[in-house]
DNA sequence: TGTACATCAGTGAACGCGCGTTCACTGATGTAC
DNA sequence: TGTACATCAGTGAACGCGCGTTCACTGATGTAC
């Protein structure tokens, strides 16, 4: 009845090689990047001919508007799996650094260089929402404080408090959340503080410095679940 | 004598073209993409044909070399001019983040998606060397401590005291800096997080959001400021 | 100042390549009676 | 269980495109006497 799920072995034959086709396109990806991905090349690597492929996708465009969403996908469920097996902000930041490491390129093709004329697919602003709020609960949890509450009122021009206090007029972008503005100065800082290192460390910028980026990571990390942020 | 520089009418003018190359390559750059850089667009573009460009540039690869140079250069040198001035580290802060703002494909060409096969220019390193020393020497100006005495000996094993240790240890890549393991910390901190921002911004990943991202770059850096990292 | 020569910018044609994509077709797989 | 038909996977040829790059050549600019 249900039009998708439907099960013949057509079916499952079609979903298959969807994922076999996507398994050598990350491999090319991870060969020579994403901009070189090239539907005859992924067909020829999989012994069949340039247009068989457009039987299960629309074009070149289709099949990377789903590597990317399957990327988002995967981080999404990644950290969303760390939180439901009780981890806290400490071990969503590991989860997302192995993610990150396991497959640099798919990192890169949702957090690196835009394309300046492409748009990701709609449903990539939903699962980062998702994600958000995995991350967002375990901030909450990691110190509770009262919502809208500046911490330092005596000097509510520092940068810090002032950010809180933009925050506290500006929280469109969590819905009905009800977290605090502290919190929500906390996951912008976690999620940027972690990308800073491992944009930097991914992209290369770090080969040849001889310390340990990972060792680099748990000091930000440690910074962020200090008390002050 | 000197054989650079020379400076006949023809010599300016090999310069004056090439120049006017690489502008159009940047507007392409910000207009598609890097990887969609193409030299006979190019010429077009300039009213010339195509291989007019291949008495200018040995081709494709060596203009993208070009590029990648010029964009570490301009970087380095609006650092180095900050400092001149006399900017501490807050405003080399403001400085990257102006430049980075400035040109953001210009940014990505430096700080984005690696390509697999492509290796930057040798004399990069030397140019991101010119930088850290630049911005360790603002870190060390910030807070001038005793190089490599950990800051909380009482706990030993809490990660920032672990990292600084460990940079303790691995400080080839300063060279003969006489900066602390402190300093470098902070330098380190200050890069990732401010790139963190930068990045994160850059790519669109605050768009929608409505909060200010320069506040939070902002607030970033404040709390790089403060007396603990 | 004027002529003879060398240098060099730019052209147009050409080569080979791989790309995305369309289309008419073959042959195998599944479905209905 | 067997036949008749519909569905669909995959092929090969073809189209047009733009790319990087080479090469022989023309015409203008500069140099030497």
């Amino acid at each position: 009845m249900a039009k998708t799920g439907a099960d013949t072995p057509r079916e499952r034959y079609r979903a298959q090689l969807r994922e076999e086709v996507k398994k050598h396109a990350w491999e090319q990806i991870a060969t020579a990047g994403a901009s070189a991905l090239s539907l005859n090349a992924i067909a020829k690597q999989m012994g069949l001919s340039g247009p068989a492929l457009y039987r299960y996708f629309a074009g070149r465009d289709e099949l990377i508007t789903e590597l990317v969403r399957d990327a988002y996908r995967s981080l999404a469920d990644t950290l969303a799996a760390a939180a439901a097996a009780g981890a806290d902000l400490a071990g969503l930041a590991r989860a997302l650094r192995g993610w990150a490491l396991a497959d640099p390129q798919r990192y890169f093709l949702v957090y690196g260089t835009p394309v300046p004329g492409y748009h990701a697919p709609a449903d990539t602003t939903a699962i980062a929402d998702e994600m958000m709020r995995t991350l967002l609960a375990a901030c909450v949890a990691a110190a509770p404080d009262e919502p809208g509450v500046p911490d330092e009122p005596g000097t509510p021009d520092a940068p810090g408090a002032r950010f809180d206090a933009h925050l506290d007029t500006h929280r469109h972008w969590v819905g009905d959340h009800p977290a605090g503005s502290a919190a929500l100065h906390r996951f912008l800082a976690f999620w940027t503080r972690l990308h800073g290192v491992l944009s930097l460390e991914l992209a290369g910028h770090f080969t040849g410095m001889g310390f340990d980026p990972g060792l680099l990571f748990e000091a930000e990390l440690a910074g962020l679940l200090a008390p002050r942020v």
